[in-house]
RNA sequence: GGCCCCAUCGUCUAGCGGUCUAGGACAGUGGGUUUUCAAUCCAUCAACCGGGGUUCGAGUCCCCGUGGGGCCGCCA
């Protein structure tokens, strides 16, 4: 049987952004599965648009997300004298001729045949034109394109996930397929490649299958076989539309940057219109690789859904070593104070099932690093205790931290004397609420036995009095 | 407007003619645990777009309608 293989065939005008990242993942997955080869190709054959800070965007979010590809990156730029020759192949056929027309003019005429219910179609102007008439203003510079001469046919294809799908190329005309012959667009040069990277599959967003019949023309003029076809279902924004700028930053590197782990998105894009047929939710990619199935891809779009992103990742974060995770954190935790590792391991721990994102930790667990705390006294108040009656809960803490050993200095310890202490007063909260907050300057946090422990002596009752002074002793 | 695609809870989805008084997950709500938050456990809310067929029987097959989306570039 024939190799399979796939390509991912991104244009790199920017960001890599998360509908790419499923599109890649899913042809990795696919060819993965049928021990296959993809191939990474950089379609960058709008020179203006595409930039090499777009393409390494790409390839080092592959990279991190996991998604190995075989063979490439190939260059489309690279690659301008492969599709110059077949384009010369096809005027010198008349499978293609060169057009003169204005595109003002052309644009005036979709608007018209639009408004009067037409199919918005290329008349065919320039396809008469005599050999010395074309050489004339070739000779003169008149701004020109090269259009594929099409063939008025009924187009089927068999798509994996739709089944066949039909098309009258008549309704479509004679389409663009270079500005010159160095200057090849997209249909054309996709038909190329696919051809000579031999691919066999061609998976891709729902968006290019109306491409689809020109690609098929072109391949029928240029003799080329025609791979299979699996137009994906679209990710969809939260008012099902394609997702797109419009609905914000949608990028791979911008979810990295908040601190969602690869794994995560992984997992998240792989259910975003694919399913296993049961009822498991968590995959890894090496998981996802052995149960994937074409078949099982859904035909409708998906919506994004943040929610369920941030708890998959929430979940990812919670099923993770935690040496891992305190590395992870660090750069959250940049600029905020002095970081000793070991702190930041037992901080890291602590929060470990609280964060949904890596960044979440430098505002949940800052106040481990700074004194400077910042915080109304009145947080410092549980129910409708007055000011001095939490003046004296906190003195009681003091007192009962204070006669703690330094050695005995552990969250055990801490909640064994203030517990006791507590249930003597008969309000918990009392005692607890006001030391926590003295802590750790917010409303909600871990418990104060456990940030005391990391804290340590010094700085829990520091911290103590430092909440004390605050209040009005009145 | 033309062409194409699609249609089960708010969202992602299971369901491939009878086991569906439609299952799971996220979100929501209520509760247990608890000094706050989180985690966790339990419970709860919530859907087959409409109409015709086919069939003994339809969420599942067919048709029409409706709705939504994509594309209609000298972008990809």
């Amino acid at each position: 049987m024939e190799k399979i293989r796939t390509r991912f065939a991104p244009s790199p005008t920017g960001p890599f952004h998360m509908g790419s990242a499923r599109t890649a993942l899913f042809n990795y997955l696919f060819a993965k599965k049928e021990n296959g080869v993809l191939v990474l190709r950089i379609e960058d054959t709008d020179k203006e648009r595409s930039s090499p800070e777009w393409e390494k965007d790409i390839i080092e979010n592959l990279k991190w997300l996991g998604i190995e590809y075989q063979e490439g990156p190939i260059r489309q730029s690279d690659r301008i004298q492969v599709y110059k020759k077949h384009l010369e192949q096809l005027l010198e056929q008349g499978r293609a001729y060169y057009c003169f027309c204005p595109q003002e003019e052309l644009e005036a005429q979709r608007q018209e045949q639009m408004s009067r219910g037409e199919a918005p179609k290329y008349k065919g102007t320039c396809k008469t034109l005599s050999k010395e008439e074309v050489q004339k203003k070739l000779a003169e510079k008149t701004d020109s394109v090269i259009r594929f001469s099409a063939e008025s046919k009924t187009i089927t294809f068999k798509d994996l996930i739709r089944g066949e799908v039909k098309f009258d190329t008549g309704l479509t005309g004679d389409f663009v397929i270079a500005k010159d012959l160095s200057s090849p667009l997209y249909n054309f040069s996709v038909v190329i490649d696919d051809a000579e990277m031999q691919i066999t599959h061609v998976i891709r967003g729902e968006d290019h299958i109306s491409n689809t019949p020109k690609q098929i023309l072109l391949q029928e003029a240029l003799g080329l076989s025609r791979p299979i076809y699996a137009h994906l279902p679209l990710i969809l924004a939260e008012d099902r539309t394609k997702l797109s700028k419009r609905h914000g930053d949608n990028s791979v590197a911008r979810f990295k940057n908040e601190g969602y782990l690869s794994e995560a998105i992984i997992n998240f894009l792989a259910l975003l219109g694919w399913n296993p047929g049961d009822n498991r939710e968590i995959f890894s990619l090496e998981e996802l690789v052995k149960e994937f199935s074409i078949e099982r891809i859904q035909k409708a779009g998906a919506v994004f859904n943040l929610k369920r992103l941030e708890w998959i990742n929430g979940f990812y974060i919670r099923k993770m070593p935690i040496e891992k995770l305190a590395e992870l954190c660090l750069p959250y935790l940049k600029g905020v104070g002095d970081i000793p590792f070991q702190t930041l391991q037992e901080v890291a721990a602590l929060h470990q099932e609280r964060l949904k994102k890596l960044s979440e930790i430098s505002e949940i667990a800052d106040f481990f690093f700074t004194e400077n705390l910042g915080y109304p006294k009145e947080m410092l108040l549980w129910k409708d205790y007055k000011e001095k009656d939490i003046a004296k809960a906190l003195e009681t803490v003091a007192a009962v931290v204070s006669d703690i050993k330094e050695k005995e200095w552990n969250r055990k310890k801490l909640e064994e004397v203030l517990l006791k202490k507590a249930e003597e007063i008969g309000d918990k909260g009392y005692l607890l609420w006001p030391m926590r907050v003295a802590l750790t300057g917010k409303k909600a946090s871990a418990g104060p036995f456990e940030v005391a422990d990391i804290l340590g002596k010094e700085k829990t009752i520091e911290r103590i009095e430092k909440a004390k002074s605050l209040l009005d002793l009145g």
